[in-house]
DNA sequence: CTTTCTGTTAGAAA
DNA sequence: ATTTCTAACAGAAA
């Protein structure tokens, strides 16, 4: 479910609740959140506390004053959530992991469809991780340059190359969908067949809806909520992602069209993108 | 009731 | 080597 923008204002707001408490004791409810044994990640967490917060297009990276680095993917359904101690009673069984800091507060890791994991990795791992991972457009290495230079020879469709993670780390289904729709481009157009003009229009796009939908706190489409339980509010921002059969608020004109592509439902107007 | 769809991505298959 | 498809899972919608 999130993407970079959602992700980003998990990172924002934990930031500003969890940093520097001592972790006291873990909770961990289904192992299978986990990319390594029970006792390992407890060892490796317990008495600890986290320093700092970064991200690389959907992955969180907590850093430890340990030197260890807890890495948290919330993939379709997964969330983070900042729980004061009265708020155990959000606790339901879909709430996988629990670290409990000195303060009773608690970090909760729900996930209803449990594709999404917590892992705890060396500097030396999280570097090879990230080997993994394209450009972040909020990140300074997101420049035009980079951006063309990741498209070049790519024989892929545009929103296939939106969506590879390899390339631009972050965007995900429905910010593909919003940014081809600005930039006036159907996602199935083979980017090979795209001018100059149209690739730069692409960058400025992206860096436009990710910006914004950062600004907006992500999009709540279903279940996603940030750390304080609260939804995003560029739901209400989106163009296409969504609206099939919805007049195009674009152009006024076409008709959003939903087909699938890249093996992804895939909304456009086919009057206002070509 | 059954079938289809969902914001992700690692790994298999082609 | 590169691109496409499927499985992992749970639940809402059709």
């Amino acid at each position: 479910m999130p993407e970079l923008p959602e992700v980003e204002t998990v990172r924002r707001q934990l930031e500003i609740s969890i940093l520097h408490k001592r972790i006291v004791s873990i909770e961990i409810r289904n192992k299978t959140s986990l990319r390594q044994s029970v006792a390992l990640f407890t060892k490796k967490i317990s008495g600890g506390n986290f320093e700092s917060i970064d991200r690389i297009g959907k992955l969180l990276e907590l850093k430890l004053n340990n030197g260890s680095i807890l890495l948290v993917h919330l993939k379709m359904t997964g969330q983070l959530l900042y729980l004061e101690n009265k708020q155990k009673l959000n606790i339901d069984k879909h709430t996988h992991v629990l670290i409990n800091f000195s303060d009773s507060s608690i970090l909760a890791f729900r996930d209803i469809r449990k594709f999404g994991y917590l892992s705890v990795v060396s500097a030396e791992e999280l570097r090879k991780t990230e080997d993994n991972y394209g450009i972040d457009p909020l990140r300074k290495n997101f420049t035009r340059e980079a951006f063309l230079q990741a498209f070049q020879k790519k024989k892929k469709s545009l929103k296939a190359l939106l969506l590879d993670q390899k390339l631009i780390a972050g965007i995900g289904n429905i910010y593909a969908d919003e940014i081809c729709h600005i930039s006036g481009l159907v996602p199935d157009s083979l980017v090979p067949g795209l001018s100059e003009k149209q690739l730069n229009t692409l960058f400025d796009s992206c860096l436009e809806i990710i910006n914004k939908a950062v600004r907006y706190k992500g999009t709540t489409f279903r279940d996603y909520v940030s750390p304080d339980g609260m939804k995003g509010n560029f739901a209400y921002e989106l163009k296409v992602y969504g609206r099939e059969g919805k007049n195009c608020l674009s152009c006024k004109n076409g008709i959003i069209t939903k087909i699938t592509h890249a093996g992804r439902g895939t909304h456009f107007c086919g009057v206002c993108q070509k």
